[in-house]
DNA sequence: TGACTTTTGTTCATATATCGCACATGATAG
DNA sequence: CTATCATGTGCGATATATGAACAAAAGTCA
């Protein structure tokens, strides 16, 4: 790509918006300079260029964004077939389990929820399509990562902060290397309580019907509910069930 | 504002991300050019910048979006408060009504899904945070407007397409203007079968303490479960109960 | 098939808009 | 009331948008 075929206003104009997602609620120009390290006259015109296109609010001192920016997002979840698709499985799958199933990709080093189905709510975490998760230390992320050629995977590693949100977290690359190979073998990724103490969960890949990785599946449970262990008996079925089906409707 | 103040690249890039909204999957320079009303050269320039930026996929015909434009839409869910308050909410309120309970607000002649809380899933539209419905015929459109001053309401209708989806969708604006009258009076909105056929709602406004209202929330229904007359019966009570709740926590 | 037409992608020159600095002004705090 | 921080603005250097021109690809038809 040459230089010129690079925007460098629309560029520092996202950068804008996200800075958004790393705060709470309104942003000054300032307070946006400093986090997107742009210059403040920069800012300045991405915001009110925001304001003026309707994507945020603008009080004379401070911006907020406004609904209509998940448009954006929005275009993504309508454009792809993917979520859509796989959403009334999930649905499905959620009922039959009595417990939460998502799907999601990955993005980097997080995995995105692309569609999710809930039950049972009772979780500390919000998860919605756009949600994102740290991948090495939920099940939907070690499965993904485990459908990575294995440089690409420890690559992946390589630029994650690996920390240890519990005592279960498994933070020592080698030690996520030989769990991704397992994995891979075994076709299935387990977490129990390495996000959040009391979260357990159960991922299996979706797959094409050429066998490629898209996405992955996985069901949650408190670990109140159901001994980590025994989470392949109870729900794997289900999944590989869900699995099968997903692989014959992907092209 | 002045004319410098707004950075018509990052503008252009926006649409350009929208027209993704319209379409199905991949679009070409043309398409998007066609889409936009932009020129080719000037669109491409867009394209290519979301690809550099990890936003897009480009394999030399066809763009696509990625995942990571979610953080877009993102930014808005975790910067806004509104939809992490009301969440638990809505999901205690799901669950003892045995259906669907969502909140969404205004933007411009659409209501915009901002939380959801899925209980059975038999239902054909799949809507997600983010998802978007005409409000003149949607029931927490019909709350949220009536929430306007009546110019206002009148002007939103005045630039909707105000169509028939169903038999029984109203579509003359005196007659939606009496209703939100009768909406405000009584503090409920029910939708019979006018979005689609088969499926009922009911909604009420969220307010502030302040009693401004910020957020609509509705039970849906499908109309073989209950007939649209019983819903104001059978739910409002619950309905009312979260909208105390949200308004004492809501500043 | 092969010649013709249409559509699409890319490049280029240049008129025009944007960037970021430096400075002016306004708000806030001590 | 001065020091500090935040916001707004003028300006020259620089980057971008534009539409025409060309190349390449796709589609059309005999």
């Amino acid at each position: 790509m040459r230089e010129t075929d690079f925007v460098s206003g629309f560029a520092k104009g996202l950068k804008t918006i996200e800075a958004f997602g790393e705060t709470r609620q309104k942003l000054s120009i300032a307070e946006a300079s400093k986090l997107t390290g742009l210059d403040r006259a920069t800012v300045r015109r991405s915001l009110l260029t925001l304001a003026e296109l309707g994507y945020a609010d603008y009080d004379g001192k401070f911006f907020t964004l406004t609904p209509k920016i998940l448009r954006l997002g929005h275009a993504y979840l309508a454009a792809t077939p993917l979520p859509t698709i796989i959403q009334p499985y999930l649905d499905q799958l959620a009922e039959r389990a009595g417990h939460n199933a998502s799907a999601s990709v990955l993005d980097g080093t997080e995995v995105v929820y692309i569609a999710r189905a809930s039950q049972r709510r009772v979780m500390s975490i919000n998860l919605t399509p756009g949600s994102r998760l740290p991948a090495y230390c939920a099940s939907m992320g070690r499965v993904l990562l485990s459908a990575l050629p294995e440089n690409e995977a420890r690559a992946v590693l390589a630029r994650t902060e690996l920390r240890a949100n519990t005592p279960y977290t498994k933070t020592d690359p080698e030690e996520l290397m030989a769990e991704f190979r397992r994995v891979r073998d075994e076709g299935y990724a387990v977490i129990d309580q390495e996000l959040e103490i009391g979260l357990c969960s159960i991922a299996v890949p979706v797959t094409n019907d050429r066998g490629q990785t898209v996405a992955a599946i996985n069901i949650g449970a408190p670990a109140a509910y159901v001994v980590a262990a025994d989470l392949a008996e109870r729900y794997l079925p289900l999944l590989r069930e869900t699995q099968a089906m997903l692989r014959q409707v992907l092209r």
